[in-house]
DNA sequence: CCATGAATTGATAGTAACTCTCAAAATGTA
DNA sequence: TACATTTTGAGAGTTACTATCAATTCATGG
Protein backbone atom coordinates (compact mmCIF):
# COMPACT_ATOMS: atom_id res chain seq x y z
CA UNK A 1 0.00 0.00 0.00
CA UNK A 2 2.78 1.90 1.19
CA UNK A 3 5.30 1.07 -2.19
CA UNK A 4 5.04 3.51 -4.88
CA UNK A 5 2.70 2.41 -7.62
CA UNK A 6 3.18 2.38 -11.55
CA UNK A 7 1.88 5.89 -11.99
CA UNK A 8 4.55 6.92 -9.04
CA UNK A 9 7.41 5.05 -10.80
CA UNK A 10 6.87 6.14 -13.84
CA UNK A 11 6.55 9.81 -13.07
CA UNK A 12 9.98 9.73 -11.53
CA UNK A 13 11.61 7.43 -14.20
CA UNK A 14 10.11 10.59 -16.69
CA UNK A 15 11.82 13.31 -14.38
CA UNK A 16 15.18 11.59 -14.35
CA UNK A 17 14.76 11.11 -18.11
CA UNK A 18 14.16 14.78 -18.71
CA UNK A 19 17.07 16.08 -16.66
CA UNK A 20 19.59 12.97 -18.10
CA UNK A 21 18.96 13.95 -21.59
CA UNK A 22 18.95 17.34 -21.31
CA UNK A 23 22.35 17.19 -19.19
CA UNK A 24 23.27 15.24 -22.37
CA UNK A 25 22.46 17.85 -24.89
CA UNK A 26 23.44 21.02 -23.01
CA UNK A 27 27.18 19.30 -22.80
CA UNK A 28 27.11 18.51 -26.39
CA UNK A 29 25.37 21.52 -28.14
CA UNK A 30 25.36 24.40 -25.19
CA UNK A 31 22.76 25.04 -23.30
CA UNK A 32 21.27 28.49 -25.42
CA UNK A 33 21.13 26.22 -28.71
CA UNK A 34 19.34 23.44 -26.85
CA UNK A 35 15.63 23.99 -27.18
CA UNK A 36 12.57 22.53 -24.95
CA UNK A 37 11.49 20.69 -28.08
CA UNK A 38 14.35 18.65 -28.54
CA UNK A 39 15.01 17.82 -25.35
CA UNK A 40 11.41 16.66 -25.52
CA UNK A 41 12.12 14.68 -28.24
CA UNK A 42 14.85 13.19 -26.89
CA UNK A 43 12.92 12.34 -23.74
CA UNK A 44 10.43 10.54 -26.11
CA UNK A 45 7.19 12.70 -24.76
CA UNK A 46 5.59 16.49 -25.55
CA UNK A 47 7.13 19.58 -24.43
CA UNK A 48 4.04 20.12 -22.66
CA UNK A 49 5.01 17.81 -20.19
CA UNK A 50 8.26 18.84 -19.56
CA UNK A 51 6.82 21.98 -18.20
CA UNK A 52 4.74 19.47 -15.96
CA UNK A 53 7.92 18.50 -14.37
CA UNK A 54 9.60 21.94 -14.43
CA UNK A 55 9.10 25.42 -14.18
CA UNK A 56 11.24 26.77 -16.23
CA UNK A 57 14.09 25.24 -18.33
CA UNK A 58 17.09 26.11 -15.80
CA UNK A 59 15.32 24.53 -13.16
CA UNK A 60 16.38 21.07 -15.19
CA UNK A 61 19.79 21.96 -14.20
CA UNK A 62 19.40 23.88 -10.75
CA UNK A 63 17.14 20.91 -8.69
CA UNK A 64 18.99 20.35 -5.86
CA UNK A 65 17.61 19.01 -2.92
CA UNK A 66 20.59 18.06 -0.81
CA UNK A 67 19.02 20.11 1.60
CA UNK A 68 17.09 17.59 3.21
CA UNK A 69 20.13 15.34 3.53
CA UNK A 70 22.05 18.26 5.02
CA UNK A 71 19.24 18.94 7.77
CA UNK A 72 18.88 15.58 8.46
CA UNK A 73 22.59 15.34 9.37
CA UNK A 74 22.88 18.44 11.16
CA UNK A 75 20.44 17.04 13.29
CA UNK A 76 22.48 14.10 14.47
CA UNK A 77 25.30 16.30 15.15
CA UNK A 78 25.69 16.17 19.28
CA UNK A 79 24.44 19.01 20.82
CA UNK A 80 27.95 20.21 22.64
CA UNK A 81 29.63 21.08 19.26
CA UNK A 82 29.60 24.76 19.03
CA UNK A 83 27.43 25.47 15.87
CA UNK A 84 29.98 26.63 13.48
CA UNK A 85 31.08 23.28 13.99
CA UNK A 86 28.43 21.77 13.44
CA UNK A 87 28.08 23.29 9.94
CA UNK A 88 31.20 22.06 8.82
CA UNK A 89 31.39 19.03 10.57
CA UNK A 90 27.73 18.56 8.39
CA UNK A 91 28.72 19.61 5.22
CA UNK A 92 31.76 17.68 5.03
CA UNK A 93 30.43 14.53 6.06
CA UNK A 94 27.29 15.14 3.57
CA UNK A 95 29.26 15.98 0.46
CA UNK A 96 31.70 12.79 1.43
CA UNK A 97 28.54 10.63 2.00
CA UNK A 98 27.47 11.29 -2.28
CA UNK A 99 27.98 8.56 -4.38
CA UNK A 100 30.98 8.56 -7.51
CA UNK A 101 28.53 8.90 -10.11
CA UNK A 102 26.31 11.54 -8.47
CA UNK A 103 29.30 13.64 -7.91
CA UNK A 104 29.88 13.39 -11.18
CA UNK A 105 26.49 14.50 -12.16
CA UNK A 106 26.72 17.42 -9.86
CA UNK A 107 29.93 18.51 -10.97
CA UNK A 108 28.59 18.85 -14.20
CA UNK A 109 25.72 20.81 -13.00
CA UNK A 110 27.76 23.00 -10.74
CA UNK A 111 29.78 24.00 -14.00
CA UNK A 112 26.51 24.63 -15.43
CA UNK A 113 25.76 27.04 -12.68
CA UNK A 114 29.32 29.01 -12.74
CA UNK A 115 28.88 29.29 -16.53
CA UNK A 116 25.76 29.62 -18.39
CA UNK A 117 24.38 33.66 -17.03
CA UNK A 118 20.94 31.96 -17.47
CA UNK A 119 21.34 29.62 -14.79
CA UNK A 120 23.50 30.98 -12.34
CA UNK A 121 20.87 33.37 -11.84
CA UNK A 122 18.81 30.86 -10.73
CA UNK A 123 20.90 30.16 -7.79
CA UNK A 124 19.98 32.44 -5.12
CA UNK A 125 16.42 31.06 -5.25
CA UNK A 126 18.46 27.81 -3.77
CA UNK A 127 21.09 29.32 -2.06
CA UNK A 128 18.25 31.59 0.26
CA UNK A 129 15.95 28.19 0.76
CA UNK A 130 18.90 26.33 2.05
CA UNK A 131 20.34 29.68 3.86
CA UNK A 132 16.99 29.78 5.67
CA UNK A 133 16.43 26.15 6.35
CA UNK A 134 20.32 26.45 8.07
CA UNK A 135 18.92 28.96 9.83
CA UNK A 136 16.09 27.33 11.22
CA UNK A 137 17.73 24.66 12.30
CA UNK A 138 20.92 26.35 13.85
CA UNK A 139 17.92 28.22 15.89
CA UNK A 140 16.47 25.36 16.57
CA UNK A 141 19.63 23.90 18.11
CA UNK A 142 20.44 26.82 20.09
CA UNK A 143 17.16 27.54 21.57
CA UNK A 144 17.25 30.83 19.78
CA UNK A 145 14.89 32.74 17.26
CA UNK A 146 15.49 31.99 13.68
CA UNK A 147 15.52 35.68 13.23
CA UNK A 148 18.11 36.26 15.51
CA UNK A 149 20.69 38.35 14.04
CA UNK A 150 23.49 35.84 15.08
CA UNK A 151 22.13 33.10 13.88
CA UNK A 152 21.34 34.46 10.46
CA UNK A 153 24.43 36.10 10.30
CA UNK A 154 26.53 32.88 10.86
CA UNK A 155 24.21 30.95 8.84
CA UNK A 156 24.88 33.85 5.50
CA UNK A 157 28.76 33.65 6.40
CA UNK A 158 28.95 29.63 6.08
CA UNK A 159 27.14 29.81 3.18
CA UNK A 160 28.73 32.72 1.74
CA UNK A 161 32.29 30.94 2.32
CA UNK A 162 31.07 28.02 0.45
CA UNK A 163 30.49 30.01 -2.91
CA UNK A 164 34.21 30.05 -3.66
CA UNK A 165 34.84 26.85 -2.82
CA UNK A 166 31.98 26.05 -5.28
CA UNK A 167 33.85 27.31 -8.29
CA UNK A 168 37.12 26.35 -6.87
CA UNK A 169 35.92 22.84 -7.32
CA UNK A 170 34.84 23.39 -10.72
CA UNK A 171 37.81 25.38 -11.80
CA UNK A 172 39.94 22.32 -10.89
CA UNK A 173 37.50 20.26 -12.58
CA UNK A 174 36.78 17.93 -9.44
CA UNK A 175 40.31 17.51 -8.83
CA UNK A 176 40.08 17.00 -5.29
CA UNK A 177 37.10 15.79 -2.96
CA UNK A 178 34.38 18.59 -2.56
CA UNK A 179 34.02 17.30 0.87
CA UNK A 180 37.84 18.65 1.42
CA UNK A 181 37.72 21.85 -0.08
CA UNK A 182 34.10 22.56 1.53
CA UNK A 183 36.26 21.71 5.08
CA UNK A 184 39.25 23.51 4.41
CA UNK A 185 37.22 26.77 3.59
CA UNK A 186 35.10 26.31 6.69
CA UNK A 187 37.77 25.18 8.86
CA UNK A 188 39.28 29.16 8.04
CA UNK A 189 35.53 30.35 8.78
CA UNK A 190 36.22 28.64 12.29
CA UNK A 191 39.81 30.04 12.87
CA UNK A 192 38.44 33.88 12.42
CA UNK A 193 38.73 34.08 9.23
CA UNK A 194 42.81 34.75 9.75
CA UNK A 195 45.22 36.96 7.18
CA UNK B 1 36.92 68.39 -24.05
CA UNK B 2 36.31 65.99 -21.04
CA UNK B 3 32.62 67.31 -20.43
CA UNK B 4 30.43 64.86 -21.11
CA UNK B 5 28.71 66.15 -24.77
CA UNK B 6 25.46 66.34 -25.38
CA UNK B 7 25.10 62.27 -26.86
CA UNK B 8 26.25 61.32 -23.62
CA UNK B 9 24.08 63.59 -21.18
CA UNK B 10 21.41 62.10 -23.43
CA UNK B 11 21.95 58.64 -22.99
CA UNK B 12 22.22 58.89 -19.19
CA UNK B 13 18.87 60.75 -19.22
CA UNK B 14 17.28 57.81 -21.22
CA UNK B 15 18.94 55.23 -19.18
CA UNK B 16 17.62 57.26 -15.96
CA UNK B 17 13.95 57.40 -17.57
CA UNK B 18 13.60 54.15 -18.53
CA UNK B 19 14.56 52.86 -15.26
CA UNK B 20 12.18 55.47 -13.13
CA UNK B 21 8.97 54.89 -15.46
CA UNK B 22 9.61 51.02 -15.02
CA UNK B 23 9.82 50.93 -11.38
CA UNK B 24 6.88 53.41 -11.31
CA UNK B 25 5.31 50.98 -13.36
CA UNK B 26 6.46 47.80 -11.39
CA UNK B 27 4.93 49.42 -8.18
CA UNK B 28 1.93 50.33 -9.67
CA UNK B 29 0.88 46.92 -11.45
CA UNK B 30 3.42 44.37 -10.50
CA UNK B 31 6.53 43.35 -12.37
CA UNK B 32 4.54 40.43 -14.68
CA UNK B 33 1.83 42.52 -15.02
CA UNK B 34 4.14 45.63 -16.85
CA UNK B 35 5.25 44.85 -20.06
CA UNK B 36 8.42 46.54 -22.07
CA UNK B 37 6.06 47.94 -24.31
CA UNK B 38 4.30 49.53 -21.58
CA UNK B 39 8.07 50.92 -20.27
CA UNK B 40 8.88 52.36 -23.52
CA UNK B 41 5.34 54.19 -24.01
CA UNK B 42 6.26 55.72 -20.50
CA UNK B 43 9.31 56.70 -21.53
CA UNK B 44 8.33 57.85 -25.08
CA UNK B 45 10.90 55.56 -26.65
CA UNK B 46 10.91 52.26 -28.96
CA UNK B 47 10.83 48.91 -27.09
CA UNK B 48 13.86 48.17 -29.05
CA UNK B 49 16.13 51.15 -27.58
CA UNK B 50 15.25 49.84 -24.23
CA UNK B 51 17.32 46.27 -25.02
CA UNK B 52 20.09 48.37 -25.95
CA UNK B 53 19.96 49.70 -22.51
CA UNK B 54 19.07 46.67 -20.55
CA UNK B 55 19.82 43.20 -21.76
CA UNK B 56 17.37 41.88 -20.19
CA UNK B 57 14.09 43.61 -18.42
CA UNK B 58 15.29 42.26 -14.64
CA UNK B 59 18.50 44.07 -15.20
CA UNK B 60 16.36 47.24 -15.40
CA UNK B 61 16.10 46.81 -11.37
CA UNK B 62 19.29 44.82 -10.65
CA UNK B 63 21.62 47.74 -11.84
CA UNK B 64 23.48 48.27 -8.80
CA UNK B 65 26.85 49.83 -9.31
CA UNK B 66 27.93 50.87 -6.05
CA UNK B 67 30.70 48.50 -6.75
CA UNK B 68 33.02 51.47 -7.77
CA UNK B 69 32.42 53.01 -4.87
CA UNK B 70 33.05 50.29 -2.89
CA UNK B 71 36.03 49.72 -4.12
CA UNK B 72 37.46 53.20 -3.93
CA UNK B 73 36.38 53.74 -0.48
CA UNK B 74 38.21 50.34 0.23
CA UNK B 75 41.60 51.50 -1.23
CA UNK B 76 41.41 54.50 1.35
CA UNK B 77 41.33 52.03 3.98
CA UNK B 78 44.52 52.45 6.16
CA UNK B 79 46.97 49.68 5.37
CA UNK B 80 47.00 48.71 9.20
CA UNK B 81 43.61 47.81 9.57
CA UNK B 82 42.88 44.02 9.40
CA UNK B 83 41.49 43.37 6.51
CA UNK B 84 37.95 42.30 7.86
CA UNK B 85 37.70 45.47 10.18
CA UNK B 86 38.52 47.30 6.65
CA UNK B 87 35.52 45.85 4.95
CA UNK B 88 33.51 46.46 7.51
CA UNK B 89 34.17 49.85 8.47
CA UNK B 90 34.36 50.18 3.92
CA UNK B 91 30.66 48.84 4.00
CA UNK B 92 29.55 50.97 6.89
CA UNK B 93 30.86 54.27 5.49
CA UNK B 94 29.88 53.46 1.84
CA UNK B 95 26.10 52.99 2.95
CA UNK B 96 26.03 55.88 5.19
CA UNK B 97 27.45 57.84 2.57
CA UNK B 98 24.21 57.60 -0.36
CA UNK B 99 22.09 60.29 0.29
CA UNK B 100 18.40 59.63 1.61
CA UNK B 101 16.31 59.89 -1.49
CA UNK B 102 18.51 57.91 -3.65
CA UNK B 103 17.97 55.25 -0.31
CA UNK B 104 14.39 55.40 -1.10
CA UNK B 105 15.00 54.09 -4.39
CA UNK B 106 17.33 51.30 -2.96
CA UNK B 107 15.40 49.89 -0.70
CA UNK B 108 12.24 49.59 -3.46
CA UNK B 109 14.55 48.01 -5.62
CA UNK B 110 15.98 45.86 -2.92
CA UNK B 111 11.94 44.55 -2.24
CA UNK B 112 11.90 43.66 -6.20
CA UNK B 113 14.73 41.55 -5.71
CA UNK B 114 13.79 39.75 -2.95
CA UNK B 115 10.47 39.48 -3.49
CA UNK B 116 10.04 38.91 -7.85
CA UNK B 117 11.61 35.62 -8.12
CA UNK B 118 12.23 36.63 -11.60
CA UNK B 119 14.38 39.34 -9.83
CA UNK B 120 15.52 37.66 -7.27
CA UNK B 121 17.74 35.19 -9.30
CA UNK B 122 19.72 37.79 -10.79
CA UNK B 123 21.23 38.69 -7.91
CA UNK B 124 23.54 35.69 -7.63
CA UNK B 125 25.38 37.62 -10.96
CA UNK B 126 26.03 40.82 -8.97
CA UNK B 127 27.19 39.46 -5.39
CA UNK B 128 29.33 36.90 -7.39
CA UNK B 129 30.64 40.47 -9.48
CA UNK B 130 31.00 42.32 -5.88
CA UNK B 131 32.71 39.00 -4.49
CA UNK B 132 35.26 38.92 -7.18
CA UNK B 133 36.31 42.57 -7.08
CA UNK B 134 36.10 42.48 -3.11
CA UNK B 135 38.31 39.57 -3.36
CA UNK B 136 40.81 41.35 -6.11
CA UNK B 137 40.95 44.68 -3.64
CA UNK B 138 41.85 42.26 -0.81
CA UNK B 139 44.33 40.51 -2.08
CA UNK B 140 46.38 43.61 -3.42
CA UNK B 141 45.96 44.89 -0.32
CA UNK B 142 47.46 42.31 1.96
CA UNK B 143 49.79 41.13 -0.90
CA UNK B 144 47.74 37.95 -1.63
CA UNK B 145 47.05 36.28 -4.50
CA UNK B 146 43.27 37.10 -5.53
CA UNK B 147 42.81 33.39 -6.41
CA UNK B 148 44.11 32.53 -2.22
CA UNK B 149 42.34 30.37 -0.24
CA UNK B 150 42.30 32.91 2.63
CA UNK B 151 41.17 35.65 0.76
CA UNK B 152 38.29 33.75 -1.12
CA UNK B 153 37.09 32.40 2.24
CA UNK B 154 36.78 35.82 3.58
CA UNK B 155 35.35 37.89 1.35
CA UNK B 156 32.41 35.18 0.83
CA UNK B 157 31.73 35.04 4.09
CA UNK B 158 31.23 38.80 4.60
CA UNK B 159 28.77 39.05 1.60
CA UNK B 160 27.24 35.77 2.96
CA UNK B 161 26.57 37.78 6.03
CA UNK B 162 25.35 40.44 4.08
CA UNK B 163 22.45 39.13 2.88
CA UNK B 164 20.02 37.91 5.97
CA UNK B 165 20.82 42.23 6.16
CA UNK B 166 19.40 43.10 3.20
CA UNK B 167 16.48 40.64 3.83
CA UNK B 168 15.93 42.32 7.58
CA UNK B 169 16.83 45.82 6.18
CA UNK B 170 13.48 45.24 3.59
CA UNK B 171 11.33 43.41 6.15
CA UNK B 172 11.57 46.39 8.83
CA UNK B 173 10.92 48.55 5.27
CA UNK B 174 13.94 50.59 6.42
CA UNK B 175 13.34 51.59 9.67
CA UNK B 176 16.99 51.42 10.51
CA UNK B 177 19.65 52.64 8.19
CA UNK B 178 21.42 50.21 6.08
CA UNK B 179 24.79 51.27 7.48
CA UNK B 180 23.64 50.39 10.69
CA UNK B 181 22.39 46.93 10.17
CA UNK B 182 25.39 46.22 7.67
CA UNK B 183 27.90 47.34 10.70
CA UNK B 184 25.90 45.34 13.31
CA UNK B 185 26.34 42.44 10.84
CA UNK B 186 29.71 42.73 10.00
CA UNK B 187 30.58 43.03 13.83
CA UNK B 188 29.37 39.96 14.32
CA UNK B 189 31.69 38.63 12.10
CA UNK B 190 34.90 39.88 13.15
CA UNK B 191 33.86 38.98 16.86
CA UNK B 192 34.54 35.60 15.45
CA UNK B 193 30.33 34.90 15.49
CA UNK B 194 30.07 33.99 18.74
CA UNK B 195 26.86 32.32 19.80
C1' DC C 1 -12.59 -8.61 -16.32
C1' DC C 2 -14.90 -4.58 -16.87
C1' DA C 3 -16.79 0.06 -15.91
C1' DT C 4 -16.09 4.27 -13.77
C1' DG C 5 -13.41 8.06 -11.97
C1' DA C 6 -9.00 10.33 -11.52
C1' DA C 7 -4.53 11.50 -12.94
C1' DT C 8 -1.47 12.28 -16.73
C1' DT C 9 -0.44 13.58 -21.26
C1' DG C 10 -0.60 15.85 -25.95
C1' DA C 11 -2.11 19.24 -29.21
C1' DT C 12 -3.10 23.79 -30.05
C1' DA C 13 -3.19 28.60 -29.70
C1' DG C 14 -1.50 32.56 -27.57
C1' DT C 15 1.65 35.96 -24.93
C1' DA C 16 5.83 38.30 -24.14
C1' DA C 17 10.78 38.54 -23.75
C1' DC C 18 14.50 38.86 -26.56
C1' DT C 19 17.40 38.88 -31.28
C1' DC C 20 18.59 40.49 -35.88
C1' DT C 21 18.62 43.48 -39.56
C1' DC C 22 18.35 47.58 -41.99
C1' DA C 23 16.85 52.09 -42.92
C1' DA C 24 15.98 56.73 -40.77
C1' DA C 25 17.27 60.22 -37.65
C1' DA C 26 20.34 62.70 -34.55
C1' DT C 27 24.80 64.19 -33.45
C1' DG C 28 29.74 65.33 -33.92
C1' DT C 29 33.33 67.22 -37.07
C1' DA C 30 35.70 69.45 -40.95
C1' DT D 1 27.13 73.10 -45.11
C1' DA D 2 28.76 68.34 -46.11
C1' DC D 3 30.11 64.09 -44.42
C1' DA D 4 30.93 60.30 -41.06
C1' DT D 5 29.38 58.14 -36.93
C1' DT D 6 26.31 57.01 -33.51
C1' DT D 7 21.77 56.21 -32.01
C1' DT D 8 17.11 55.01 -32.80
C1' DG D 9 12.84 52.79 -34.75
C1' DA D 10 10.35 49.39 -37.29
C1' DG D 11 9.53 44.89 -38.53
C1' DA D 12 9.97 40.02 -38.69
C1' DG D 13 11.36 35.96 -36.31
C1' DT D 14 12.69 32.69 -32.37
C1' DT D 15 11.73 30.57 -28.06
C1' DA D 16 10.35 30.08 -23.34
C1' DC D 17 6.26 29.72 -21.02
C1' DT D 18 0.82 29.71 -20.09
C1' DA D 19 -3.87 28.17 -20.60
C1' DT D 20 -7.25 25.11 -22.24
C1' DC D 21 -9.38 20.98 -23.51
C1' DA D 22 -9.65 16.50 -25.43
C1' DA D 23 -7.35 11.96 -25.50
C1' DT D 24 -4.99 8.59 -23.04
C1' DT D 25 -3.35 5.97 -19.13
C1' DC D 26 -3.77 4.19 -14.68
C1' DA D 27 -6.29 2.91 -10.16
C1' DT D 28 -10.22 0.75 -8.05
C1' DG D 29 -14.73 -1.43 -6.80
C1' DG D 30 -17.91 -4.58 -8.28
Amino acid sequence: MNSPGLRERKKARTRRTIQEQALRLFAEQGYDATTIEQIAEAAEISPSTIFRYFATKEDIVVQDDYDPLLISMLAEQPKDKPPLRALRDTFRESMAMIPADEQRELLARARLQLTIPAIRARVTQNMMDTLGLLAEAIAKREGRDPADLAVQTLTGAVVGALIPTLQRWVQEDGARPLAELVDEALALLEAGLPI
